[in-house]
DNA sequence: GCTTCCATCATCCAAAAGGATGAGAGGCCA
DNA sequence: TGGCCTCTCATCCTTTTGGATGATGGAAGC
């Protein structure tokens, strides 16, 4: 899309690769990768063909029926979970969270990977296929348990580490809110104002509140200068 | 700043963590991932059933008769070569290459997986099929091109990130020339296009002068984008 | 209930940055 | 000498940022 999808230090980037690996293996309709905390919200959430709107619905009044939500994998070694492997079809077809979220999105196949640190869940990756792509097919299913290993070890050792402790010491530093946080870390990934809004699903007008706040707490009043305190903050 | 734990802790990781990867994807009888600098001198090498010995051997006497040889493949935009590509079976089994290295070790079928920096080849990952094992397919191949795009991405943010350190290597990687560099630090630093001016005894107008060359020269169109392009590549 | 944060969005205005283009002076080199 | 590069500066115009201020809904806490 534009120059900074390409920069190293996009915080999504990692996500995005990921989601275009698994698209290239296997045909998807719809496609989502998220980071989950202890309390199984969804942060950093990058989404393929799916509304953000269909995420904060999902999010408000169907993750508790969600027959993959993370929470039910929890101690389990499940690498890759499938909703067909989970429920027969009349099964399915007749549930509440089939019918009032997934027919309504056109969502009929579900298969989710998920990413551990030691017990606990820390990311999925989510694939919908619509009917018409029909079911994931034991090879597929089987390619995508064997791609897991490696992208939990890409995940654990070069991506979070790096994003989680810099997210930390700059939040804790400047007494930065989860939100301002937000659009610090793309700041300093070199996003325009307008790229943070769509990344985050905000109006312009909201990044740039949030932003004034970030220039108060910080000290400055330009964002290059928040770029390079934050920067530098990390280096001792 | 902060430390990638593979590097530091398990300097081979990532490539022992590749090749599991390959390795459970398609049968291989051998395989090897090794890391090249500028002379495409192996660094790094992590071999699976091969002999040390074999590899020195390799690079001594036949690295320059190889037809899967990186060198050849700079400036290509190659992800994954395979030597029955690149030769008849005829050329290959008459070639020394063949006679001398490639038969005595009982590999009859290669292909070589590239990952990139720009143009450079930094690394390649090796596998290799004894002639039972039989020749690679096309879905095998097609596999693996698919799979390369996210490795070469993990690859990049964790290998080579410290190859880029210094201000030298920053003009160099860029080909910035010294005022322009000037400019680069102070944009880095946080300056505006005003404070840059004043501090390097510039009119406002040479300022944006050199910095629109920066921005060409660096691929982007802001200069936040240049602060955390040039950091990414100086962060280790 | 009331207050205080947070997160969201809006409008209006001013300042800064970015894009396109031209151009002159000096150095270097074949 | 002519060509090429670097560094310098200018003008004109568009887009983006930053600053000020106000407003709403929700969650948390007293």
């Amino acid at each position: 899309m534009t120059q900074i999808a390409t920069s190293e230090n996009h915080p999504t980037r990692f996500q995005r690769e990921g989601l275009d690996l698994v698209n290239n293996l296997v045909p998807l309709s719809s496609s989502g990768f998220y980071l989950v905390n202890a309390d199984m919200q969804h942060r950093g959430v990058v989404l393929r063909n799916i509304e953000p709107a269909a995420e904060r619905s999902y999010l408000r009044n169907f993750q508790a029926l969600d027959p993959l939500n993370p929470a039910l994998f929890t101690g389990t070694d499940t690498r890759v979970a499938c909703i067909d492997e989970q429920l027969s079809e009349s099964e399915l077809l007749a549930s509440a969270y089939y019918r009032e979220f997934m027919q309504p999105m056109h969502h009929r196949h579900v298969a989710d990977m998920f990413f551990r640190r030691g017990d606990d869940i820390i990311a999925v990756l989510t694939m919908l296929r619509t009917s018409a792509l029909g079911a994931f097919t034991d090879s597929e299913l089987a390619l995508l348990r064997k791609l897991q290993p490696f992208l939990e070890f890409a995940l654990n050792t070069v991506y979070l580490p790096r994003r989680y402790r810099e997210r930390d010491s700059v939040q804790q530093l400047y007494g930065l809110t989860d939100r301002e946080l937000d659009v610090v870390e793309l700041i300093v990934a070199g996003a325009s104002n307008k790229l943070i809004a769509s990344d985050l699903n905000l109006s312009l007008a909201t990044v740039k509140t949030h932003l004034q706040h970030v220039f108060q707490k910080v000290g400055v009043s330009s964002r290059t200068a928040v770029s390079a305190i934050v920067l530098g903050a990390l280096e001792s």
